[in-house]
DNA sequence: CCGGTTTAGTAAATCGGTTTATCTAACTGC
DNA sequence: GCAGTTAGATAAACCGATTTACTAAACCGG
């Protein structure tokens, strides 16, 4: 593993490193065509490859950019990063992928790591629990979007959907449909999608004339989901209708609902908010409310991209419709 | 984004840059306890992060390692990147993770800009067409698993699944249930796994004493896929029973049934190899050959840390046996 | 043939750290 | 009181590229 330098190029070749660099990165202007040629056999006999961490201490850009994803499990996350990488692809810049697995400490951790390691920006999909780093990052100018979840700081490029609408509709939808017992089941209220899913649940309710039963909402983590549906379907008057508000939520649901013998459409009518791959296998009776992953990665992987070109416009908060199926 | 340095937080410190180097790396051996609390409140004052790119380049370690997935839309390739970033996390190594596409030019680009970017080592879902670099790698002793497919160099950490005997397996079910007439549908034989499941289906016939009828052998790209399963179909003999070599060509294959009407379960009894997620609500009829990913993924990091970290064995190929569900 | 321009190429500084060899002052013991 | 340690800190080389300023030779018109 003895690495040719470009001092060794330079040495074979009979030139000066400042040639040897010049060449590489090909501002040919005032450069005579059998210097060319000596070189281009030099790094061909030696098989010279560039040391890319030394140009980029040089010139202070990486082509690496960061993701931080809150739970790489999900499907959602890996179609954003997917989008993202497609998108930088087109211009020899790549994405490292991280999982702060929804804790703050994690994220904390790897955006400091990310920034250590000098990458040209950051696409989070933040806990919204760092805000004095994420400030800190914005003072700096330094390149950044935060993803599916808003966080208080407003001056952040962000790209989201529209969680409280695309509910509303959803749970307008089971009303129409003639439910009047409509559950809805979350994760802890800890970033903003849960919570202005949650909202458009109670807006639709409240707008159709329903009272809101704090009995139907069922909000815990995945380990107590379990516990709590069992708690919810043992109640009087049962549900007819339930909201998941993510894929994680339906897993759950779907194993307790085998358990217990009951059936998606007949018994128990579905929404869930989320992509779920192979969707059009499962029972025809469930919806999904799809939100445009890959639009949003592109969306964000253009933001980011116009903050690292420095043609920064003022930070936006984009809102991307859901599609329900 | 003025960049504190080291050097600027040894004149705030009133310190030489060696000293502050020898507080970040914790080498206190000979440290007054005074020069460390200035250094400590130096860093402080000024908020400064260290640069790992210039660490990186006198340690010639960067500390990140890369991933090239064939296909990152395949579920079984997030799964075991996961659990080789969870491996490595403990370490404080990052992974890159690029998405080769099966194309070896696109496989080919990826090794020489991670190389390149002088990562520690390299984990490859190998499209198994570029020999020439996979070995001058190895003669370099440059640090590398391959996973998922063998290739053809024999000196290459390898981590694999029984590919063949699962297959073998799963046809061998289909006969004990009564079928005769069992198909297989592939994608292109252009890597090790569609190869070995094949061979896996055909010595299951044989072994049975059924012939291997050719027109029962789908093989074709996701494209091509519908129109060879239509023709599979209008078959004067139908099968009864198919083998899907992989999640793909199930999803197209369930997208072609639900248009022909054709019921799983009643009117073809079908095998999936590969690990679906959601699988679990899926209609219960269908088999699937899970590989044990997290456990490969997390074997494939272990030999390219202990490659890293030069504790090298002979290398090896680990096969990892399948379950079916 | 001479001053100015163009062409071709290079020396040296730089990026921000790590590491090695060295230095000084205080401390030992005899 | 002096050689030998030792604790504490530093200067300078180094990692492998890029980039700036500079030089030397060729060229060119009047």
């Amino acid at each position: 593993m003895e690495r040719v330098t470009m001092a060794d190029v330079a040495r074979e070749a009979g030139v000066s490193k400042s040639t040897v660099s010049q060449y590489l990165n090909k501002r040919y202007e005032y450069m005579g065509e059998k210097t060319k040629q000596k070189i281009e056999e030099a790094i061909e006999t030696l098989g010279y490859q560039p040391n890319f961490l030394a140009r980029s201490l040089k010139q202070k850009r990486t082509s690496l950019i960061g993701i931080i994803v809150a739970n790489i499990t999900h499907y959602f996350s890996t179609e954003v990063s997917r989008a993202i990488e497609d998108f930088f692809h087109q211009y020899d810049l790549q994405a490292i992928v991280c999982n702060a697995d929804d804790d703050p400490e994690k994220e904390k951790k790897y955006i400091e790591m990310l920034r250590a390691k000098q990458v040209d920006g950051l696409i989070i999909f933040p806990t919204g629990k760092n805000n004095a780093l994420y400030e800190s990052m914005v003072k700096q100018n330094y390149p950044v979007v935060f993803v599916d979840r808003k966080v208080e700081n407003r001056d952040v490029y962000t790209v989201i959907t529209d969680n409280t609408e695309s509910t509303y509709k959803a749970i307008q939808y089971f009303i129409k449909k003639g439910h009047q017992n409509i559950a809805f089941a979350v994760q802890p209220l800890t970033v903003s999608t849960r919570i202005d899913r949650l909202e458009g649940y109670k807006k639709a309710l409240t707008d159709a004339g329903l009272e809101v039963n704090p009995d139907f909402i069922v909000e815990g983590s995945i380990a107590e989901m379990k516990g709590k549906l069992e708690q919810l379907f043992s109640l009087d008057v049962k549900p007819t209708a339930l909201f998941a508000a993510n894929d994680r939520v339906f897993i759950t649901l779907g194993e307790f609902i085998k358990e217990k013998g009951i059936k998606f459409g007949e018994d128990l009518d579905v929404v869930v908010f989320d992509n779920i791959p192979f969707s059009q296998m499962l029972e025809t009776s469930l919806s999904f409310i799809i939100q445009p992953a890959a639009e949003m990665g592109r969306k964000a992987a253009e933001l980011l991209y116009q903050q690292i070109q420095k043609e920064n416009q003022e930070p936006e908060v984009f809102v991307f419709p859901s599609k329900m199926m």
